[in-house]
Order: structure tokens, then C-alpha cells, then sequence
DNA sequence: GTCAATTACTTTGCGTGCAAAATAATGAGC
DNA sequence: GCTCATTATTTTGCACGCAAAGTAATTGAC
């Protein structure tokens, strides 16, 4: 809590225009509407896109795993895996030793989806058009921010 | 568009862990999280909270004049400030001049919220505990982020 | 073993976010 | 001054995002 970061009472600070945040959030929306035109076509939105990453990267595994690795509410992850259902990409079964749990598993049509989605990151990489160097240092930043917005 | 930038068919790049824009995600989830009981004293969402912010810098604004500034879409905007108009923050009314566009004013106790706000950017720089520097930097790399994928 | 606390997940409700279609007023060409 | 394209805003439909409440299985205390 260093003294300049608490200008509380100066005006200024409620400008739009000085607004990290605004700046943040309007980036990230722009990014989702970026991916759209991509993810159509894998007939995927972003959100499910990072779900099946996180599933191609590691599978079978349960909702609060997923929860974990994607940083999705689970509250949001229960409808979404339903529809990657719906799709054909994912299968859902209770797990064996725990009736609570549900395992998650992708299907051969969603491990085949993969090879169609080989190249978004690339694509997305030049629509982005920014140095590898100003994106790693972009990235680092907001798992900082992550952290620290995370302690509570 | 790099060479490097495009490693097409790289397994990789596919890894979640990786993603740039997983981070700028997530980053983004957290912050409006942060902001949520602050905003609660105020009864107003973070992109409400925009919203008053952009219209406390320049009100009497149109709808069009709002989108460009906060960066909003028109039809996420036209819900949000009828909520707002329903809370007394702002009137809505027909220009004069011509009758397809609509004047936001803010209200007297729309102006009166702003006093109870100005705590808000200093109480989020300290849970942020971001140094300045890199505060900036994120603010930077976000808008060249907004602005290259604003081509099309 | 029984019952309360915990854990894993689902449901509900509300507010975005946005593409696409609809509505309505203005302007332009003739 | 009519017609058509354009502009400003609204509506619709679907998918999050998430707090809060609900449900069901498991663990822990005794």
C-alpha cells in the first residue's frame, strides 16, 4: 500500500480515460471479438475453446480440477461442459470412487477438433500484430495482477 | 506479421498454460471481482461504474458518443442506462435537433455519486499492488493491444 | 453407527457482450 | 416531395460470470 498508489480524494482518478481497468477490459473484449471469427468455424466460443485446451492438455479430470486450471467459476462450468456435450466433444460420467464428482472426458471427435484448432493461436498471434516480447511481458503482468487480486 | 509470430502447426502453442490471452482473461475476471464490493456501496456494476466515470468526465452526451468513449456496444448500453435511469443517476431524453438520437444527462444525484466514488480508484491501486510503473506499462500494452485488433 | 460439517456440483437470478434483425428518423438523389 | 440509403437506437437470442442458495455424497466427531 504505497502512498502515491492512494490518491484518494483526487478527481482525476475517476477519469475514463486514466482507467488500467478500462484499458484491461476493453482489450480482453476486444481480444474475444477477435477469436469469434476463428472459434466460428470450430463452431466454439472462447470460453469453450479455453475449456477444450485445458482438456487437450490434460484429460479426465474432475469439475473443480477444470475449475483450478481454467479459472472459471464452476457455477459457469457446469452449463458450458453440458453444451461441450451437447456437441459431441466431451463425455461426463460420475467418477467410480466418489459419486459427487463428475470426470471429464473429450471423445475422439473432440481430440480430432484439436488438429482443426492447430491454427488459431497463430492466427490470433498476427491479427494481434504485437512483438513476442511486449506479449510475454503483457502475459506476466496479468498473472501478477491475478496473484495479488487473488490474496484475500 | 512476423514469421516467429506464426507457428501454425506448433502442439504447443495449444497448451492453455501458454495463452496470452488466458492471462488477459482471467486478469480481467479478477479485477471486476475486485471491484464488485466496493461497488456494491455505490449499487453499481463495473461496467455501470465506466459508464458514470465517462459521463462525470462529459455528460449531455448521445448513445453513439458514449459507445466511441467507453467502448461499449450500443445494445449492451441501451439496458444499462435505462437500469441507471432507473436508479435516478441519469435522465434520458430525446435531441431536439434530431429525433433518432437520445441525450444522456446526469442527475443531481448522479453527480452527488460521484463524491462517494472517489475512494474507489485508490482502495482497487491498493489491492492491485501493482507499482505504478507497471500499472502503466499494462495500461500500454492493453490500448496497442485495442488498437491493432481494431483493424478490420 | 449417527449426525453435523464439509465437499462437489447444480440451479437460479441478474447483468453484461455482442451479432443480427427490427424500428424509426434523417438525408440524398432525382 | 418521393424513394432509397443511411444513421441512431432498440430488440432478440444466446452464452457467459458469478454470488447465493440448493442438492447430494462423504467425511469427521462422538
Amino acid at each position: 500500500m504505497s502512498n502515491d498508489a492512494k490518491k484518494s480524494s483526487d478527481d482525476s482518478a475517476l477519469s475514463l480515460d486514466r482507467q488500467i481497468c478500462h484499458s484491461l477490459y476493453s482489450a480482453t473484449n476486444a481480444l474475444v471479438r477477435a477469436y469469434r471469427p476463428l472459434l466460428q468455424q470450430l463452431d466454439l466460443t472462447y470460453p469453450q475453446y479455453l475449456v477444450m485446451m485445458s482438456l487437450w492438455q490434460r484429460d479426465s479430470v474432475s469439475i473443480s480440477s477444470l475449475v483450478e486450471h481454467t479459472r472459471f467459476d464452476a457455477g459457469t462450468l457446469t452449463p458450458m461442459l453440458q453444451r461441450l456435450q451437447g456437441k459431441g466433444l466431451i463425455d461426463i460420467h460420475r467418477a467410480e470412487d466418489d459419486e459427487r464428482r463428475k470426470i471429464i472426458k473429450v471423445t475422439r471427435k473432440g481430440r480430432a477438433l484439436k488438429k482443426s484448432a492447430c491454427d488459431v493461436p497463430g492466427q490470433i498471434a498476427c491479427t494481434a500484430a504485437m512483438p513476442a516480447a511486449d506479449a510475454l511481458r503483457l502475459k506476466a503482468l496479468c498473472e501478477t495482477l491475478v496473484s495479488n487480486l487473488a490474496n484475500d
